[in-house]
DNA sequence: GGAATCATCCAAAGCGCTTTGACTGCCTTA
DNA sequence: TAAGGCAGTCAAAGCGCTTTGGATGATTCC
C-alpha cells in the first residue's frame, strides 16, 4: 500500500492524504480523521526511501566502527551496550540505525562514502585515538557528528560525550594510596585509546600529587581481555618488588587480576587490591548488591543515549554549535580494597 | 556532486554516466574509462536513497534484536561479535546494515514497519524462542530473513544458521560423566530462549543414555551474568550431595562459577570441574595457548559471517529455498575439567 | 452586494537515480 | 545498393514521497 493507492482508496489527492498524516494544518479534522483511519487498517507506512530523497533528510543516524585491520578485530565490548542505549533515543524520535564498520586504513573513504551516499543525518565516531584524523574530516566535509570520547590533541571544537576518565582514575588511585598502598599498578586499555591515555594521566595526576615517583614496570597498555589481566598481574606479582594493589581499565581484565590472584593462593581485597572501571554493562554486573569489585562506575548505556540526545540536537538545529557533555564516574566501594597489608 | 552536475560537465546523458559506472555494455570503452575518471575526481557517489528508489532494492540488511521490554534490558554480549562477522559480508558486497531494537511485545508492528518502510531488502532474526511468531510473522508479510538459531516448535521450513547446541552440550556431559562425575550441574541461559531448551535436551540426553536421574536441584536456568554463575555455583556446591562439576551456557557463567569455587577454597579443574560453551568473543578468549575452560566451541562471528552469506543468497536468488547451516562446535579441552575426585 | 478572507483541497514539479524505447550513424551482407 | 545489424548515445518515464503554487467555494466584512 502506497500513498497513491491509499489516496484514491480515500478519493483524495495525495497532497491531502500526505499532510493529513504529518499534522500539517490545511486539512479539515474529518478527513484527517477519516485518513488515519485508513492508513491505520491498511497499515500503511511511507515508504523511507521515497520520503528521504523528497525530504533531503535521511532519518538515520550512522555508527561508525573502526575495526583494528589485520588479523583479529576485537570487537568491543561496550559496543553492545552503547548502542541499545541510543537506539531508544533514536526510535523514539523516529530515526533509524545504520551500522558501518571501517577498517581503519581505509577511514576517510569511507566517511566521504558515508556523506555522499546520503544515507544518514549524522554519525557518532566510536574509539577515538589521541590525534584523529576523523574529526578534521569530518568538519570538512560537513557531516554531523558527535564523539564518544575526545581527542586529546585536536584543538578544534566539536561535539563529545566523554567520561571525566582521568578524574575517575585519579580519585581510583588516590583512594589505594589513603589505604596505605604505596606499589600500585595500572593495567591500561591501548594508549593509542584516548580514554586509555586520559586514564594513566588521572593515575600519574595521584603519583605526582604525592611526590611519588611512577614506576613503569607496573604499568601495562594492551587489549582489554581477561587473558592480559590475568598474565600481566601474575608476571607483575612476581616482582621482587611487587604491587599491592591494581588499577585496571574494565571489569574483563579485572576479572583476570582476580584469577592471577588466586591462582598464588592471595586473597583479592586483603592481599592485594583492585579497582577498575566499571563501564555497567548488563551482563557483566558488578554485584548487584554489594559490588565485587571497588569500581570507578559510569554507564556505558547512558553514555549512549547522552550522545544520541546531542546528535539529534545538533541536526535538528544546525549551527547550535558544539555540544559536550562530561559524565563523572562515581567510586563505588566493593570488596576488592582493603588497607594495603603490613611489611 | 550528483549524476546530472557529473553528465553535464562531461557533456553526455544521465543515462550514459549511469550504465557506463554500473558496467553496462552499451558503452564505449573511451567514454567508460573517462567517465570512471571524472567520477573519481569529483568523487561521486550515487545517492543511495534514490539509487534504491529506482531499483527497488535498498541495498540493505536489517538486524533487528529484541530486547526484554522493562527494567534492565540486558543487551547480548554476543551481538557485538555476530555483527562484526556480518558486517565483512555486508560490506563486500555493498550492502549497509541497519539495527533496530525492538522490544518484544511490539515486535509485530516493528517488522511490519520494517517491510513497509521499505529500507532493507531482508533481515536477521535475533534471539529466536522456541515458538517464536516472529518467523510465521515475517513469512506472511514476505520479507526475506534468516534467523540466528531455531525455534523447535515451528515446523515450518525457514533459513537459519544454528550451532548444534544439543549435541555440543550431550557432548561435554559424556566428557564429565566419562571423567568418572556422578553429580553434574547445568547452569543454562533462559529456557525460553531455543538455544537453552537445545542445551538442556542435549544435557539430559545424556543423562538418559546413561539411565541416570537428572537431578532438578542441579539445574539452574537464568540471564547468563556472572553473578549468576557465582551464586548458583556456590549455593549448589553447598547442598549434602554438591556436584563435582558443571556445565555452563556461557564463559561469563563460568568465570562466576570459577570465582565461588575458589572463594570456597576448592580448586577448579581438581575439586571441581567446569565445561562451558565458548563463543569465542573476542575480548574474552579462553586463554590464547591453552585454554582455561574446557569448552564446546563455536565463533559466533563465524556464525554472523555464515548468516550474512546465507541471507544474501536469498535475496540475490529468491525462490532459492530455505537455506540452512547448522555448526558444529568443537570440544577444547583445556584446565578446567578433571577427573571426579574421589569420596 | 462585491471584495477580501479563509478553509480545503488539488495538480504538478521535483528529489537523484535507473531503465525503457528510440534514434543516430556506420558497417555488413546479399 | 538496399536492407539489416550493431554500437553508442539520449530523452523521458517512473520509483513514492513532499511541497509549491494555485484553485474552489464558503464565509466574513464594510
Amino acid at each position: 500500500m502506497n500513498l497513491k493507492q491509499l489516496s484514491t482508496l480515500l478519493n483524495l489527492s495525495q497532497t491531502t492524504v500526505s499532510r493529513a498524516l504529518n499534522g500539517y494544518p490545511e486539512v479539515s479534522e474529518d478527513t484527517r480523521i477519516r485518513v488515519q483511519l485508513a492508513a491505520e487498517k491498511h497499515n500503511y507506512r511511507p515508504n523511507t526511501r521515497a520520503k528521504s530523497l523528497a525530504t533531503g533528510r535521511a532519518m538515520a543516524i550512522g555508527h561508525v566502527i573502526p575495526i583494528s585491520s589485520g588479523h583479529e578485530m576485537v570487537s568491543n565490548p561496550i559496543f553492545g551496550d552503547f548502542v541499545s542505549g541510543a537506539s531508544v533515543v533514536y526510535s523514539a524520535q523516529g530515526y533509524d540505525m545504520h551500522l558501518t564498520m571501517v577498517e581503519t586504513d581505509r577511514q576517510e573513504q569511507a566517511y566521504r562514502q558515508i556523506k555522499n551516499r546520503g544515507s544518514v543525518d549524522g554519525i557518532v565516531v566510536h574509539g577515538p585515538r589521541m590525534e584523529d584524523p576523523r574529526i578534521p574530516l569530518l568538519q570538512q566535509i560537513g557531516l554531523p557528528f558527535v564523539v564518544h570520547g575526545r581527542a586529546s590533541k585536536d584543538t578544534s571544537s566539536y561535539s563529545w560525550v566523554d567520561v571525566n576518565n582521568r578524574r575517575a582514575f585519579k580519585r581510583a588511585t588516590d583512594f589505594l594510596f589513603d589505604l596505605g598502598h604505596k606499589r600500585i599498578a595500572l593495567l591500561n586499555g591501548l594508549e593509542n585509546m584516548d580514554f586509555a591515555h586520559r586514564r594513566r594521566q588521572g593515575f600519574e595526576d595521584s603519583f605526582a600529587e604525592r611526590g611519588v615517583q611512577v614506576d613503569p614496570q607496573l604499568m601495562a597498555s594492551q587489549e582489554m581481555t581477561e587473558v592480559f589481566g590475568h598474565d600481566m598481574a601474575k608476571r607483575m606479582l612476581a616482582l621482587p618488588d611487587a604491587p599491592t594493589a591494581f588499577v585496571t581499565s574494565s571489569m574483563v581484565v579485572a576479572i583476570g587480576v582476580r584469577r592471577a590472584i588466586s591462582e598464588l593462593g592471595l586473597v583479592m581485597g586483603r592481599d592485594v587490591s583492585v579497582i577498575t572501571h566499571d563501564d555497567c554493562l548488563s551482563y557483566l554486573q558488578n554485584g548487584p548488591d554489594v559490588p565485587i569489585f571497588t569500581a570507578t562506575r559510569s554507564s556505558v548505556s547512558e553514555a549512549g543515549r547522552k550522545t544520541a540526545d546531542l546528535l539529534l540536537q545538533i541536526i535538528e538545529e544546525p549551527g547550535s554549535g558544539p555540544k559536550t557533555e562530561l559524565l563523572e564516574a562515581e567510586l563505588m566501594v566493593g570488596q576488592s580494597t582493603g588497607p594495603a597489608p603490613l611489611g
